[in-house]
Parts: C-alpha cells; sequence; structure tokens
RNA sequence: GCCUUGGUGGCGGAAUUGGUAGACGCGCUGGAUUCAAAAUCCAGUUCUUCGGAGUGUGGGUUCGAUUCCCACCCAAGGUACCA
C-alpha cells in the first residue's frame, strides 16, 4: 500500500512536480484524521450538557481494564457501533451523552507490581495513556472531560460511600425493598425481632425489645449482622492458593481462577459477603422490562435458578445412641413423589451430620467427611459420575407413613443449597436412582405403568402418581398442589421458593483495589463516617500477602483508622486508644464497574455521588454496548446496586440499561506453515500430500491476501528460518488458514494502530462495521479493508477532483435524488436497527451510482456527507468543510428521507387467477396510479397449478380484487 | 446432559409479510492504462457432464420455502451433581 514510490525506474524529473499535486488532491485519511480529532479536542465537540431542552440520549460502552498489551482490531468493535448510534442521535438533535473511562483496578497491574516491586498505580497510569491515544486515534465522540476511572480516590470515595449505605441497609421483606438499618434498630428496640421479615435472616437469633436494652455494643453488631446488606460472615470460599484470594462464583471457571488458571479450592473463611440473594426474584422479574439480547436474560434467569417446592421436615427416629428427636428440613422441587422416598441423604458439611452418626458407622463416616473435605472443588467436578457416600446408622420417620427412613451422607448432596439435605426418591431422580442402585438400596415405583428398573422416570408429563396414599392416581400438578398442601395442613413444612444465586463474596487479599471504610473497635467493625472518605490507598512495602497470611495492606506498618482526627493512620507511630484497625482486604473488581454509569453523569461533583437534578435529566442508559461476557458478573452486580440506590432513594431508576447490545468477538485469521520432517523444508499448502508435517504459526503480517507467504520475510522472522528451503507452488508458498482467538502466541493479532496508520480510521471503521452483524463472531481479514478504503477514495473524487472542490449549485436529476434518498432510507433503517453492515453496502451502491451519473448538486452531496458522517466521521468533516461550511458536521440535522423523491412509489394491487388463490402485486411506478394496466407474468408453477398462460394485460386497482382469467 | 445462537459460493456476508437466492466487499480471471510496478478504470466470477442441480441432512405444509412445521447432524458460546 505505498501511494508514492520515492524512486522509480525512469523516473525523470519532470515527473516530480505532478507527484506533489497527486498528493494534494487524493484522499489522505492520516492527514485529514489528525487535523479533525485536534479540532474536536480543541473545540469539545461531544460535550455534553447537564442542562439542556433538547431531549436526552445516553449511549455507554464497558469501559475497559487497561491491559498492558494495548488494543487488539477486536477491541473497538462495539465502541465504533455505539459511536455510530452516538453520532446519529446528535444528527438527530439529540443531546447525547457518550462517556468512555477506565476499570482500573485490577489483578494484572498487581502482579506487575508484585514482580517489579513498581507501584501499580504507574503501571496502570502507562496503560491508560496508550489506551487513550489509541481509542483517540479512531476518532471516538466521547467527551473525555467526563471520563471516570476507578482506581481514582475522587471516583473510589463514592465506591465506598456505596458500600457504607449497603452497610446501614437491611431488606425488608414487607415492603420488598432495602431500608434503612436505623429503622430496624427502632424496632427492634421497642418490640424485638419476633415480627421482621428480612431477606436472609433465617439464622438469626430470637431477641426482645428487652434483650436488646441488655445487649453490649458487640452484640448488637452480632445480631444486626444477620440484616445488614453487606455483612460479615465465615463462608466457605472459592480460594486460590496461587493468588492468594478468594474469588467470586462467577470468576471462578472449571474450577480454576479466571485469570491465570490457577485450582481452586474450597475454604472457610471470615469474608465481607452481598446480600445479593435478597434481590433474587426482583432480578429475576426486572428481565421482562429491559431490552437486553435473549441469550443474556436466559444466562441470567439460569444463574439465578429460581425453584419452586417445597422445604419438608423429617424427624429423626429414637434409638440407643440418639435418644431425642431431632428435625431434618429438605427441600425438594417435587414433593409429588414424597411417597417415593426410600433414603435421606446429607451433604458431608451437614451440620447434623456428627450428631446423628452411630458409633458402629462413626469411623467410616468420619473417613468419608475428611476425604471430601480434602478434594477440592475441581477434583469434586472432574469425577461426577463416581458415586460415594456412607451410612449414618441413623433413621427418620416417613412424615406421612413413618416408616423409618435410612439417612446417609453423600457428596452429591451440596452443603451451600437448599437445606443441605434431600428426600431421595430413586425412581424420580436419576442421581438418587444411582445411589440407591450403587448401595443396593430399595427403588420403590410410585409411578403407574412406568418402568424405572434401568433408569430414573424424571419427566413431569404423562405420569400417574401410584401407591401414594392421597396423591394415588393424580397428575403432576394436581399431585404437587395436594402434597403441599397436605405438608402445610399437617405442620410439616411449607410450600418454598429456592434461588440457586447465593451472597457475592465482597472481600479480597489483594492490594490494587478499593480499601473498605471500615475499621474494628475491640473486634467489631464500624463505619468510617461518610464526610471522612475517601479511605485512601497505604503505601506497602511489597504487593504480596504478608508473612502471617495476611492480604497485602497488612504490610502497611499501621493501616488503621484514628477516631479523634478522623483520618487515616499508615506506616507511623500511633496513639493506640483511639486508633482501631483498618480492614485488610480490599474490594472485588466488580464494585467500581457497578455504578460508573451514575459517575459519569456528574463525574466532578464531590457533594453527592451524582445530582439529583442531573441524575432524573440523563435517567437510564438509552443504549448499552459491551460483550457478553459479562452476563453473570458485572451486569447482574450492577443491577443489584442500582435496586439498592433506587430503593434508598439515591436514584431514580431501578434499572439502569433500558436496552443493551452484546456485540460479537473480532477474531482472527492465524496463518501456518508446515514443515517437514527434516526440520527445514516447508511445503506449500497445497502439496502436503500425506506427508506428516508439523504446522507452525507464521505471523499474519507476511502472509497476504491470497495466502501467499512473503518467503524474505519469514526467513528474517527467525534465525532458525533463515537457511529455510521451500517447496513452492508456481512459484509461491501457500500457508494454510483457520480462524482462532485473537493472541500474541497464535501471531494472529492485528493493531489497529497499523491499520489506521496504513489506511486511516474511516476505513478501519466502516470495514470492522462492514465485516458481518454487530451480535456476530465474525473473523479478521486485513486485506478486505481495502473495500471500505476504494469507496473512501470514491466519495472523495465525487466532492474534488484533487485541486478543486467539483460541487456545484447544479439541479439534481431525477436519478440522483432516488440513489440519495433511497440511501437516506437504507441507512436510517440500520442505524435504527443497529445493523451497520449493511448500510456500509448501501454507501458503496450509492456512490458508484451517483459517479455514474456524473451528480455534483450540492442538494444532494451536502446530504450524503451528513448521512456518511457517523460512520467515517473525519472525511465527512473535511467534506462539509470542502463545501464552504465553517464548523463541524457533528450537530448538522440528518437528512430525512422523502419518498416523493424516490421516483418509484409502491403501491399494492390485489389479484386473484381463475377466482382461485389470492395474490398481491407490487408495482413499482414512476407516478402513483389508481388504475394500472399491467402485465401479469406467473410463476411457471403457479401456472401450472391454475393451468392457465401468462402474460395477460389486466386493469388492477389498489385495494380491490382484480380476477384475472387465464 | 441442559440452555442459547448459528449452518447460504473460494472467503466475510445480503435477501420485506413465503415470491427471479448469492446484494455489497474480499479473493480470483481477463482487459484498459504504464517502459514497469503501484494506483485507477472496465468486464467476468455458485456448481455443472450445459440436461440441470443448489441455502447442513431427511421429511412435511404450499402453486411457490434460505424463510413456516417435524426429526436429525454439525459448530460456537454459556452452564452443570441445584434436589
Amino acid at each position: 500500500m505505498t501511494i508514492f514510490a520515492p524512486v522509480c525506474f525512469g523516473c525523470r524529473l519532470g515527473r516530480v512536480a505532478p507527484r506533489i499535486l497527486y498528493k494534494m488532491m487524493n484522499y489522505q485519511p492520516t492527514e485529514i484524521e489528525a487535523r479533525w480529532q485536534a479540532y474536536w479536542a480543541q473545540h469539545k465537540t461531544f460535550a455534553a450538557d447537564n442542562h439542556s431542552d433538547k431531549p436526552k440520549y445516553y449511549v455507554l460502552d464497558m469501559f475497559p481494564y487497561p491491559s498492558g498489551a494495548g488494543l487488539h482490531v477486536g477491541h473497538p468493535l462495539g465502541y465504533i457501533a455505539s459511536d455510530i448510534y452516538a453520532r446519529f442521535k446528535r444528527h438527530q438533535g439529540f443531546n447525547v451523552l457518550h462517556p468512555m473511562g477506565y476499570d482500573s483496578f485490577g489483578l494484572p497491574a498487581e502482579q506487575y507490581a508484585i514482580q517489579t516491586g513498581q507501584h501499580p498505580s504507574i503501571t496502570t497510569q502507562a496503560n491508560i495513556d496508550r489506551y487513550r491515544t489509541q481509542l483517540d486515534q479512531l476518532g471516538f465522540s466521547f467527551d473525555w472531560d467526563r471520563e471516570v476511572r476507578t482506581s481514582d480516590p475522587a471516583y473510589y470515595r463514592w465506591t465506598q460511600w456505596i458500600f457504607s449505605e449497603l452497610f446501614q441497609s437491611w431488606y425488608d421483606l414487607d415492603t420488598d425493598k432495602a431500608q434503612p438499618i436505623n429503622l430496624l434498630i427502632d424496632r427492634i428496640a421497642s418490640e424485638g425481632n419476633a415480627g421482621v421479615h428480612a431477606a436472609g435472616a433465617e439464622m438469626a437469633p430470637a431477641c426482645s425489645a428487652s434483650d436488646w436494652a441488655g445487649f453490649s455494643p458487640a452484640q448488637k453488631e452480632e445480631l444486626l449482622q444477620h440484616y445488614r446488606m453487606t455483612y460479615l460472615a465465615e463462608t466457605e470460599v472459592n480460594w486460590c492458593p496461587a493468588l492468594g484470594t478468594v474469588l467470586a462464583n462467577d470468576e471462578v471457571i472449571n474450577g480454576r481462577s479466571e485469570r491465570g488458571g490457577h485450582p481452586v479450592v474450597r475454604k472457610k473463611m471470615l469474608q465481607w459477603s452481598m446480600r445479593i440473594a435478597a434481590y433474587a426474584q426482583r432480578l429475576l422479574d426486572g428481565l421482562a422490562q429491559l431490552d437486553w439480547p435473549q441469550p443474556l436474560k436466559d444466562a441470567q434467569t439460569n444463574w439465578i435458578g429460581r425453584s419452586q417446592g417445597a422445604q419438608v421436615i423429617f424427624h429423626t427416629l429414637p434409638s440407643d445412641y440418639l435418644k431425642e428427636t431431632y428435625p431434618i428440613e429438605v427441600f425438594t422441587t417435587r414433593p409429588d413423589t414424597i411417597f417415593g422416598v426410600s433414603f435421606m441423604t446429607l451433604a458431608p458439611e451437614h451440620p447434623l451430620v456428627d450428631l446423628l452418626t452411630s458409633p458402629d458407622q462413626r469411623g467410616a463416616v468420619q473417613e468419608y467427611v475428611a476425604a471430601t473435605a480434602q478434594r477440592s472443588e475441581r477434583d469434586r467436578m472432574a469425577d461426577v459420575k463416581r458415586i460415594s457416600g456412607v451410612f449414618t446408622g441413623a433413621y427418620v420417620a416417613h412424615p406421612f407413613t413413618q416408616e423409618p427412613i435410612p439417612v446417609w451422607i453423600g457428596d452429591y448432596v451440596l452443603a451451600g443449597y437448599g437445606t443441605g439435605a434431600v428426600m431421595a426418591v430413586p425412581c424420580g431422580d436419576q442421581r438418587d436412582w444411582d445411589f440407591a442402585q450403587h448401595f443396593s438400596l430399595p427403588i420403590p415405583n410410585i409411578f403407574k405403568e412406568v418402568d424405572v428398573s434401568t433408569a430414573a422416570y424424571e419427566s413431569k408429563d404423562g405420569v400417574v402418581i401410584d401407591s401414594s396414599d392421597f396423591l394415588t392416581g393424580l397428575d403432576y400438578k394436581s399431585a404437587l398442589k395436594a402434597a403441599i398442601a397436605a405438608i402445610e395442613s399437617r405442620g410439616l413444612g411449607q410450600g418454598k421458593i429456592n434461588y440457586r444465586l447465593r451472597d457475592a463474596v465482597f472481600s479480597r487479599q489483594r492490594y490494587w483495589g478499593e480499601p473498605f471504610p471500615v475499621f474494628y473497635r475491640n473486634g467489631v467493625p464500624e463505619l468510617v463516617n461518610h464526610a471522612h472518605l475517601p479511605v485512601v490507598l497505604p503505601e506497602v512495602k511489597q504487593y504480596l500477602p504478608t508473612p502471617t497470611g495476611e492480604p497485602p495492606l497488612g504490610n502497611a506498618t499501621h493501616w488503621a483508622w484514628d477516631t479523634v482526627q478522623n483520618r487515616v493512620v499508615a506506616n507511623e507511630l500511633i496513639d493506640q486508644k483511639t486508633v482501631f484497625p483498618l480492614e485488610l482486604n480490599t474490594m472485588p473488581g466488580w464494585a467500581g464497574s457497578s455504578f460508573y454509569f451514575l459517575r459519569y453523569m456528574d463525574p466532578k461533583n464531590t457533594a453527592a455521588l451524582a445530582d439529583e437534578e442531573v441524575m432524573k435529566y440523563w435517567g437510564q442508559v438509552d443504549l448499552y454496548i459491551g460483550g457478553s461476557e459479562h452476563a453473570t458478573g458485572h451486569l447482574l452486580y450492577a443491577r443489584f446496586w442500582t435496586m439498592f440506590l433506587y430503593d434508598r432513594g439515591f436514584i431514580p431508576q431501578e434499572h439502569f440499561a433500558q436496552k443493551l447490545i452484546n456485540q460479537g468477538m473480532i477474531t482472527g485469521t492465524s496463518a501456518f506453515v508446515y514443515r517437514l520432517e527434516d526440520n527445514k523444508t516447508f511445503v506449500s499448502k497445497g502439496l502436503i500430500g500425506d506427508r506428516p508435517v508439523t504446522p507452525i504459526h507464521v505471523d499474519v503480517s507476511m502472509v497476504n491476501a491470497s495466502d501467499a507467504l512473503d518467503i524474505d520475510a519469514f526467513k528474517a522472522w527467525r534465525p532458525e528460518y533463515a537457511q529455510a528451503v521451500f517447496e513452492l507452488e508456481n512459484g509461491v508458498y501457500y500457508t494454510g488458514r483457520e480462524v482462532e482467538k485473537m493472541s500474541k502466541s497464535k501471531y494472529n493479532v492485528v493493531s489497529p494502530d497499523e491499520v489506521c496508520a496504513t489506511y486511516g480510521a474511516d476505513a478501519l471503521r466502516l470495514y470492522e462495521m462492514f465485516l458481518g452483524p454487530l451480535e456476530q463472531s465474525k473473523p479478521w481479514n486485513t486485506a478486505g479493508i481495502t473495500g471500505t478504503l476504494g469507496f473512501l477514495k470514491k466519495l472523495w473524487r465525487l466532492y474534488s477532483d484533487g485541486t478543486q472542490c467539483l460541487v456545484d449549485e447544479s439541479t439534481p436529476s431525477a436519478a440522483s435524488l432516488k440513489t440519495l434518498h433511497k440511501t437516506i432510507q437504507k441507512v436510517t433503517e440500520d442505524v435504527t436497527q443497529f445493523s451497520f453492515n449493511t448500510s456500509v453496502s448501501s454507501f458503496m451502491i450509492c456512490v458508484n451510482e451517483l459517479a455514474q451519473q456524473g451528480c455534483k448538486a450540492r442538494s444532494v452531496l451536502e446530504p450524503l456527507a451528513v448521512l456518511v458522517s457517523p460512520y467515517a466521521p473525519h472525511i465527512a468533516e473535511e467534506l462539509w468543510q470542502m463545501m464552504g461550511h465553517n464548523g463541524s458536521i457533528a450537530h448538522v440535522p440528518f437528512p430525512v428521507f422523502d419518498p416523493a423523491m424516490v421516483a418509484e412509489s409502491e403501491k399494492e394491487y390485489p389479484i386473484s387467477f381463475n377466482g382461485k388463490t389470492k395474490f398481491t402485486l407490487s408495482l413499482s411506478l414512476d407516478t402513483p396510479k389508481d388504475e394500472v394496466e399491467a402485465v401479469v407474468m406467473a410463476h411457471p408453477k403457479t401456472l401450472e397449478y391454475l393451468g392457465g398462460a401468462t402474460p395477460k394485460k389486466v386493469i388492477v386497482v389498489p385495494g380491490k380484487i382484480v380476477n384475472i382469467v387465464l
């Protein structure tokens, strides 16, 4: 792609001058783009106004984590789409909020700090600078004055503020929303907690008003911890020894850490948790109101995992070693099968296991429990099919028949779900069936005319309950109803809904995250007052956990809160009496990203998260674009925090983003050379035949569009290839191609920097859109970009012959107007529906047609420039200026489609053949008419069916069926 | 296993409510221009034994199916002992 060969054979001096002219007259993307990017920055062309009479529109991208690797061409896909939409909305007269920022707390910067000793903020700043440069060169219309960074103390002050508010709230099930904790305290102080219905507080001990009055601060806090929206709890967590931290469920993939792929084990630790489970039902219900992709909604629905059933109490039968009766609660979704119970299984971690175990079984049970505890999550998942368990020696009574039922423990029952105990119905549940089969337990059949000798019958359809007392003869639905009614009326339990969604662990043993605004006075957690936030990260000597296993903040000589001076005390001498240790953990990555969309509205506000009026004005995010990988992480947490802030009246919206689009991934197209066993001969792809070859990734920049390898570049690539021998096809080495994820190790990464330098940002933007539907994943192939570059050159030539602007005041031809308005119609439709790929095609067709028509008319070329502007903003600005305008094209009204300009007008004329079938004839006419004489031709197969022949001349009328006799 | 999305030329992908499949671009072929290249322009490009065949496979509905229905196969992503 060299346009100016500096020297060429036979080049005469006389040709130098024309070549300079050539430079002047042609489309010069790099020069144009740099100039307009500077203009936009200088004039703040895209600054959004917080107080405007215009209608607002909020277009948001998921902000990036600024990684050291920089951007590759796949990253900006969503940003380009959102930018097109934001620019389109500005042309339509909206006050558009289109901000960008950085999710700048994170593990990579910390790990780099551990290795080099460099403070993570330095790495982070360098990465942000690089990101900014890369983003700027793509010509995005961000309002950079609103930039936020989650690692900025001025920002995380508000992360800490939200944490404080969560701490000072509880979830009231009576009003079904979060409430200030003071309301609860007042109520307990006056009437105790007996009548309080709070989410997650099932285990809270009973506390009367007088109990409360006698409580010490520590006792009060202990009780309140059962209610707070964020609370300390001894929880089984995903502990990653290699990273030295706990991970949330969504950060664990197949028993390994999402980042780094290190093994993860279960461990009990005292951690801060977020009571997201309180919102399970609302998070589920709210999905209906959101215009989000169905797969994403499904992912959240599955993650929340609502299941409806019943909680049933089984009582233990007394025996020699078990004198008393103990209740064991189970959760089941199939209470209709309760008469099929033949045993009960407890999770090995179930609190009653120890108590229930008989002396005979004690050895076996203890061995089993210990063995299960040692197995990592990964081991447990690796051999899901292995059946294991032990009999406890205890029996419970069947709640209806009073038959004795043996109690087993087995690791297929999870401690964390439901009650950690199941009533096993082998005939209706495959896992129970397998367990029964393995341990030769009975498999009673309670289904009519169903064979359960080889497998359980899990279907709910077409089932008739048998041998089940009052349920016999009922189908699934009526049996379910009757069973729950009986369970409730006899006091054996109640109908219940269970969620898979668990409260989220909120503590991380990391340095590079938000500190908690929490200190411990005599071991009791207390908040740092709002007025004194932020609690700023201390300097530490190293970023690893301390030798005693404390989180990295423990490396600060002191990390404490001075309750007299109201300030952080770090690395200095302290007065022990008024200074108390601060929380050593930091917050997880998702904290800062769960409300950033609010902060963009009013990023410099120091008095509040954002001004109330401003929040009312901007409201919800109208369009949110980002990857689907955040379905069960960021997008769920952000919904949770938004609902919480809404409940407490801090923000006016319960849902933060109305419409969401998941952009697809742009994959890389890797290239391979094939080496023979002699280790130096490389065979062109077509010549391999049956010979054994080793495919080797080669850098995609050395391969051209027809898969031919640049042999010289390849030899120079690595010293060991310098002496390589090639078997060529017709003098060319053809490489193999494969579509893979873009990655350095696969040598298929294409940087937007190079692409912009060679083809320009406009060509890149158009090409990324042209590649295919936004939501679909599609492979990158740099060669194809010549298509959109060619379009831009043609567009340029429409306006300029190099020396002067060609646009004149002539009256456009009807054909040119038709071309223009067809394009206006198509592009408006496409943008509205986010199908950006097809509008690029429309642009190409439009420019080709106008060029053929020799159109020079201002009344066509001006609207065309506006039309193109969202997609290719730099060239549009340049053309706009060339046509004599001052200032930016960015706020010029978008052209409006005029049907009259499209010479054809379509009307529908209903007809029928031989009175048999109705057809609709769509006629395109230069001028619409009420009566048209048309020549009707029919599809040959239609004629065969009708038994006639066309063409026939007929008069057709819109709105009236005309019968054509064949 | 379950959920979701998709399967159309050599490639990325188009195709209103069912109505001429393959728009647009890449790549390829031929031509113009050039001392030569680059760039640009023009023409052609689903396959074909020239009868036809053809939108993953097999059925169905229909005068007519890429589009609607049923069954299956394949690929990608998510999720997984959730009782």
